[in-house]
DNA sequence: TTCAAAATATGAGATATCTCACATTATTCT
DNA sequence: AGAATAATGTGAGATATCTCATATTTTGAA
């Protein structure tokens, strides 16, 4: 983690206000800094003092479970909070956050305006949307993990993750989000193969029947 | 549902005040408000202009999926918000709610407060703390809901909710929470009795085996 | 008390998904 | 360039879980 300073740092501050977010000036507390590809944002398991704010980038959020297995929770998306629930309660122990691309946040101290946090109406209300649009999301996916088959939420994940019809994502990332083995995501891609509603090609899997594919999704929403 | 009035109210009101969760004096807002056991606070679809905070009672949070099946995502247990997310972003679409026992619940009028509400700092602290609980509890469940099988998660459950060495639930609901089928739950319970884990009464599952059943559990957390 | 609805129970067969072992490419780092 | 690491790909066999059909018991309401 890098953090930025001098032209740069006021051109992502002018760039990205979050003055809105706030009833106070919140820049004598703020940093901007700059996360490499692959860099883990919050180490699971720590107790960060630091709230982010990503104004540019992507990370995935994971949880490490007993037996070793791994999910992955959800992707992070510019903009979004990062470490507002360990703001809330004090020390609590984190999920593990690691950037997909290179990634830039503007960074607050939480222990130097805590209280003025938590007094900030106007903040606050901007946490509660957040964390409650989270947990409507997090909830419908997982509950729709459980109640469809793969080929179906694959069909919807290939429709929103393609671009041109085109579909390139890392399998052992994808089977990850999904919450199922590497072996059985390439079945169902193979499947997907076999029925012709995709292509293998050199530059990744290309949609040749949307129609199909949108019927098996569609059953999801 | 049915609002209660006269001593009662007095008595609600006085024996769970909720004053220390606003800066304003809520009570002109506020009613008491009576669910009998099966009732729908909140039926699925609808778009609710009343907030409630459960005081006393118990319910669960439903979602029905486009394929039919549903899926019973949490218990709601008192103390805790009803309708605080659609609070926040106007006219949302609700998942269902529905009670287990007899629930008796303060409701606030939303659109007679909404700017008030959304305005006091104390109010929405608690409103974060308890989405951010929410959504960590909710992720928990279904992290590990994908990556054990029903043998370790139904043994957590069980020493969860066991009484006195007792477990006796409705399968029918159970088997929606841990979202597996009806069958597939009877045959890890007749699979725990054939092990000695447990141990079929007429007043239930009596468990005769908790170090086997806590080994299982264990696995999880 | 009786009847309908809900809950419990069980078998048989299907399938969605997993584990593990191993081989083959890409990518990245030095 | 070469070596190490990560990602891809595939087979074979296991198992966790589902669907459906059907029978019995319990519960709740008229």
């Amino acid at each position: 983690m890098q953090i930025i300073t001098g032209d740069l740092l006021t051109h992502y501050i002018e760039q990205y206000p979050i003055d809105d977010y706030f009833s106070f000036d919140i820049r004598p507390y703020m940093k901007v800094c700059l996360f490499e590809k692959g860099e883990w944002i919050f180490k699971e398991g720590s107790y960060p003092d630091t709230m982010y704010y990503m104004v540019e980038g992507k990370a995935k959020l994971y949880v490490t479970h007993k037996n070793g297995k791994v999910s992955l929770i959800e992707y992070i998306e510019a903009p979004c909070f990062m470490g507002e629930i360990e703001l809330l309660n004090e020390a609590r122990y984190t999920k593990g956050i690691q950037t997909v691309a290179r990634t830039i946040c503007l960074s607050i101290a939480v222990h130097e305006c805590r209280e003025k946090l938590l007094a900030d109406a106007i903040f606050l209300r901007r946490i509660c949307v957040f964390l409650g649009e989270k947990a409507t999301a997090v909830t419908a996916k997982y509950t729709q993990n459980q109640v469809y088959p793969l080929e179906n939420r694959l069909a919807a994940f290939i429709q929103l993750s393609s671009d041109q019809g085109i579909y390139k994502e890392k399998h052992t990332e994808i089977c990850e989000y999904l919450g199922v083995s590497y072996r059985h995501l390439l079945y169902v891609l193979a499947q997907f193969c076999e029925e012709n509603i995709l292509e293998k090609t050199k530059k990744g899997y290309r949609i040749i029947n949307d129609k199909r594919l949108g019927e098996l999704a569609q059953e999801i929403l």
